[in-house]
DNA sequence: GTTGTTACCTGTACGC
DNA sequence: TGCGTACAGGTAACAA
């Protein structure tokens, strides 16, 4: 399921192959993301914007598959699919993408935000009993976080994710902090994660999936110490960690 | 206002 | 072989 690591992967290849080039009568001037979300911006100030969700995929210049929703031809014949077996993934057309509801209840961008802010983040809400990974998984906390990433980050950082957010300490927190810059950025040097159906838009593979040290490892023993990896549900959400490891 | 739970959806894996 | 069932999860909507 495409995460920030994947969804940055795709838009870099997507950047490289259509900006300059037209959809209809609109020429696209860039392609960002933002969160999860995807978005062609075109030269009137509109833009595409798409949400991959869980087994969404956007790949360039290959036949259609069973799966395939839609088929966005370019004016030099380039081809892009939108495939999506659970058809839980959308696009549309967006006059003013900043202001979409989307986008104005999103966080901040975890590899754009400094230490000091991430720490603030955890501040404006010391008081609370939300657990650590529900947090991580909040989009309106901080942006692009998904279940494998929120499950290997706090492997990384040592930390259970039934912790209620009050009850960590500033080191804690700064240890996420740097675990979570590690691993997206490490992770989208690898291309993402490929769980399930997740290709790059050039149909690859990510090569992140070989690097998990929890997600779906549930009884394998752990890397660090060999206790069994735990599983358990979470918000209702498989959670992985490593019940010695992680306190 | 905050936190937890459920529905959406369908391919895949598994048991019988 | 074929059927039924459980499971996967991002997000919104709803409940507590």
């Amino acid at each position: 399921m495409p995460e920030l690591p994947e969804v940055e992967t795709i838009k870099r290849q997507l950047a490289k192959e259509l900006v300059g080039k037209k959809l209809g009568k609109k020429k696209i001037i860039s392609i960002d993301r933002r969160g999860k979300m995807i978005f062609f911006n075109f030269d009137d100030g509109s833009a595409l914007v798409f949400h991959l969700k869980l087994t969404c995929q956007l790949i360039l210049n290959q036949p259609p598959s069973r799966f395939t929703r839609k088929v966005f031809n370019f004016d030099d014949g380039s081809i892009l699919l939108f495939n999506d077996s659970r058809r839980f993934g959308w696009y549309k057309i967006v006059k003013n993408p900043v202001e979409m509801k989307e986008v104005k209840g999103l966080g901040p961008e975890p590899l754009n935000i400094s230490q000091k802010d991430f720490c603030r983040l955890f501040k404006n809400r010391n008081k609370r009993k939300i657990k650590i990974k529900t947090l991580l998984l909040s989009q309106k906390f901080i942006a692009g976080i998904g279940n494998i990433y929120a499950d290997e980050i706090l492997f990384a950082a040592g930390v259970s994710p039934l912790r209620p957010v009050s009850s960590l300490r500033e080191q804690e927190i700064k240890n996420i902090y740097s675990q979570t810059q590690k691993i997206l950025l490490k992770a989208i040097d690898k291309g993402g994660s490929s769980v399930e159906n997740y290709l790059t838009a050039k149909g690859e593979k990510g090569k992140y999936s070989q690097l998990h040290k929890v997600y779906q490892k549930t009884g394998l023993p752990c890397w660090k110490c060999q206790a069994p990896i735990k599983r358990i549900v979470l918000g209702g959400r498989g959670t992985h960690f490593c019940p010695v490891c992680q306190n």
